[in-house]
DNA sequence: GTCTAAACGAGACGGTACGTCGTGTCTTCGG
DNA sequence: CCGAAGACACGACGTACCGTCTCGTTTAGAC
């Protein structure tokens, strides 16, 4: 029961704050350092609730873009994952969320804690709500039965994340509904 | 001109494979102090011929696995495309190619040099011959013409490498072929 | 007066032990931090009552150490000089005493708070203490008047503590006895 | 034999004397840095010829005053041993060794590797010399055979080191000889 | 054969960031 | 008013790599 002076708010958000915008600054991620500086705060507050600042970054990315999933299930099937496909792909290109999430890929494929984060938190949600409406299709007859919807899911969108993280291609506006297209007639009843 | 005492053959292989070793025993790019140490090399020489371990592992990496592409075009379109896939597959998951790969794609996030030299070494080699089948396919009438190959060959290539990076789902042996499979019908005739 | 809760003894009492204990079982002073949690306390009690952990020591020291001082005028002058030096030299070796007021020393030279107080509460009442005799010596003509009080004190008692610092020779049984032998001829008439 | 870059001694002056200048103006040993940055050299150049701020300082009092101990055997017995803790006095008094032996005996009283380097480097040299002094005067029949010359050593040389302590009484002109007056009778035949 | 320019080894050095520890202060609640 | 719990800023710690530098020492090929 609330013993001790209680956690600062205002620092909690300086710091998602000032990380954020570092982050958005450079192509590498912020230090701690460098985090603690900007939001005006110690080093050691940093480090007694955030074990790195990708979990600081992660943090921050989450509690802005947590309602960004669609779960609308009016929608026709084939519409719903566009809107899905779409969604993501205005959230790479136009928010902060996609150079955040570049860099905190980077940090997954070194740390297993970012990864195991960013995974369960970020990535399974959004497969999970795709997947949803994968199997929403196939009880109303819409999609075939025995579709492997893991796949499907990857396919539609991998490419979104491969384009972020490549940069050999843009993420066009169109991008979602191409790839709904190319991967429907193989789906569809 | 060739004054002067010769580059060492040994030391560079030597220095290629120290990094290739360290980089497949952890998670995380080796830092150019080890890899000098393991290749029995002073630290001096690595920053000679290369500006970052990065460097040092992408050069291993190309020169081991540079024949690893398909432009058989003998092969029916969707077989050489799928064989393609296929390949990548393999290597992603059978061979040391795999671990490297994921590490130099962090360190392409982070670092410019790395991204660009590895996306013109490695990624577009692979997309030009997947594009090349692309386009046999329409002149040959296989393939719907006005496809958009670019997007295609990401819906191809992209889930595997998302595999790779997230490790949510196996690299499954027909993953090539259910991948390919998934695609076909919106493109061809 | 006498409002709001009383200070508790215990909580006194297991500090100062803490405090002993811990300094007993390390070359280094306790900090502040290891003083509260050994003793099941908070530091910010300690910081209440003392500003830094060499007072919390010396508290302790002088509480359980402050009987230690021979004014018993009976004994012929030398003996009670002997007796003076031998009480000393036996405290600092037999007892917790030794190894506490080494790190009091140690504190006492960068820290001029300490310092005084150890000079005050512990060096000045011994040296009193001893000049007491010497001048009673004077006063009965067994002392030769005009000897520097001061400096045989510091003679008598120098060597004890030297010995305790550096540990280069032993605090022996005989080392009290010896000290004033060496000393008794050049002041007594 | 001599391979890579010599270590450079404009930055091993400049660190000692940083070192000797930080603990002059100051009552606490100098920290690693502090001393790094008054020599306007890095931390890691410090700590790789140095373990501790305390090393630094002895090395540099060491160069500094090796050369202040008397040997010389055409002195009579008492006349030597007078000089010697003269020397001593003046040493700790009008030099600035006295202030850096100071931090250099707290420092000792906590961390063992100083206190052996301290002892073995600045005490022992002395006593040797005073005792060979002593034992001279032993053979030419001057001192008394039997004299504890460790005892007689320590009885001369404490009283200096004690009041540069705790400065309760002055390192005064004559301090050294009045000491060797005070043991003299006792030792001499 | 010698000369010579580059490659190479050893290691010093300045820097930046790390993650931890101890300090002393402050804030909030409960006895 | 005492005390517990705990957040916080600050400063120093000792370490790891980084990239640069300054030497001395090979060494193959040009002369």
């Amino acid at each position: 029961m609330g013993r001790g002076r209680p956690r600062s708010v205002e620092r909690r958000r300086a710091i998602l704050d000032a990380a954020a915008e570092l982050a958005l600054g450079s192509q590498t991620l912020p230090t701690m350092d460098a985090i603690a500086t900007r939001a005006g705060v110690s080093r050691t507050t940093l480090y007694k609730w955030w074990p790195s600042s990708a979990a600081v970054l992660l943090e921050g990315l989450l509690e802005r873009f947590h309602a960004s999933i669609e779960f609308d299930d009016d929608l026709p099937v084939r519409a719903a994952l566009t809107a899905q496909v779409d969604a993501l792909v205005h959230l790479l290109r136009d928010t902060p969320a996609g150079r955040l999430l570049r860099q905190l890929m980077s940090a997954s494929i070194t740390d297993a804690a970012t990864a195991t984060a960013l995974l369960d938190q970020w990535m399974e949600p959004r497969r999970h709500a795709a997947i949803h409406h994968l199997e929403r299709g196939m009880t109303i007859g819409e999609i075939r039965p025995g579709t492997d919807t893991a796949l499907v899911v990857d396919a539609l969108f991998a490419p979104a994340y491969h384009r972020l993280i490549w940069g050999h291609a843009p993420l066009d506006d169109d991008l979602a509904e191409h790839v709904c297209a190319l991967v429907w007639p193989a789906i569809t009843t």
